[in-house]
DNA sequence: AACAAGACCTGCATGC
DNA sequence: TGCATGCAGGTCTTGT
């Protein structure tokens, strides 16, 4: 899936297009993506106005005029396309009529992705998945010492820590894999030995990393895409996600990537650089 | 409280 | 060609 990059690459192209437009209809061709969406649904969106696109960490925030909150999720394979296929695809689950005559289709094979509905902007934090969150990782709450003092009482390793989204809100296995890189940090290092100066580092790191991949329009790997088609290119900047085997981009390192399963995910690293 | 493992899905690459 | 296996950008639930 789309992790936070991703999900902001996304924000960016259906913004505007969304915004000011009125939702005329909604066509649930699937009523079941990962979890039911509610029974209503379609009724409560028809209609209305959009006036915002937000993001809280891989959550799309589309906001009506009435306070109505659609929040979506793309799972691991969720994309949103105004140039749906015709007839729809196998695996097209919602379409949105738009007042100005565009069709924006929400598909998603794996079907990981869902969706829900907040009746009102002001009791957004209280959704039951949004509620636990962390913090934003591009905000300014993201700091070497709230790094330290959360990772504190944590003994997993700093790898599977950084995908807890209740410490930071979205980042995912290949963004925390280069992040730690970057930082010059082990994914095996246990999460409490994380303050200082290595703290430091690794906040450092995750901005700049999360920040280069939203400017390159996110990394497009199997077919991740905006919405008009378009792919993202960070995927060339990947320093060490999904190269085992090859040589460390490090100057003067001789060493090759490495890979390790942790808390059931690849983890890509140095062996060398990242200690 | 923290954490690992399992579950949920489909599609693709690889090897026999 | 067909089939089995393992892998994939995530997160909720269960059990220790």
């Amino acid at each position: 899936m789309p992790e936070l990059p991703e999900v902001e690459t996304v924000r960016n192209g259906l913004a505007p297009r969304l915004v000011g437009r009125r939702i005329s209809g909604v066509t649930l061709r699937r009523p079941d993506l990962r979890f039911p969406l509610p029974v209503d649904f379609a009724e409560r969106l028809t209609g209305r106005q959009i006036i915002d696109v937000g993001r809280r960490a891989k959550y799309l925030l589309i906001t009506c005029d009435d306070g109505t909150v659609l929040l979506s999720h793309l799972g691991m394979s969720g994309r949103y396309s105004f140039t749906p296929t015709v007839p729809a695809g196998a695996h097209d689950h919602v379409q949105f009529e738009l007042s100005d005559g565009a069709r924006l289709v929400y598909s998603d094979p794996r079907r990981f992705g869902f969706m829900d509905l907040v009746d009102n902007t002001a009791t957004l934090d209280n959704n039951r998945y949004l509620a636990g969150l962390g913090i934003e990782p591009l905000g300014n709450a993201l700091s070497g010492s709230y790094l330290s003092q959360m990772m504190k009482p944590r003994k997993r390793p700093v790898k599977s820590a950084l995908l807890d989204q209740r410490i930071i809100a979205g980042i995912g296995n290949i963004y925390a894999c280069e992040a730690l890189f970057r930082a010059g940090l082990s994914p095996r290092r246990s999460a409490h030995t994380i303050a200082g100066k290595r703290a430091d580092r690794l906040a450092a790191a995750i901005r700049a990393v999360l920040e280069e991949a939203i400017a390159a329009g996110g990394s497009s790997l199997k077919d991740f895409a905006g919405t008009d088609g378009a792919l993202g290119y960070f995927q060339h900047g990947f320093q060490v996600y999904d190269r085992a085997g090859e040589d460390c981009v490090n100057d003067g390192c001789n060493a090759r990537i490495g890979r390790i399963i942790q808390a059931g995910r690849s983890s890509f690293y140095c062996p060398s650089c990242q200690r």
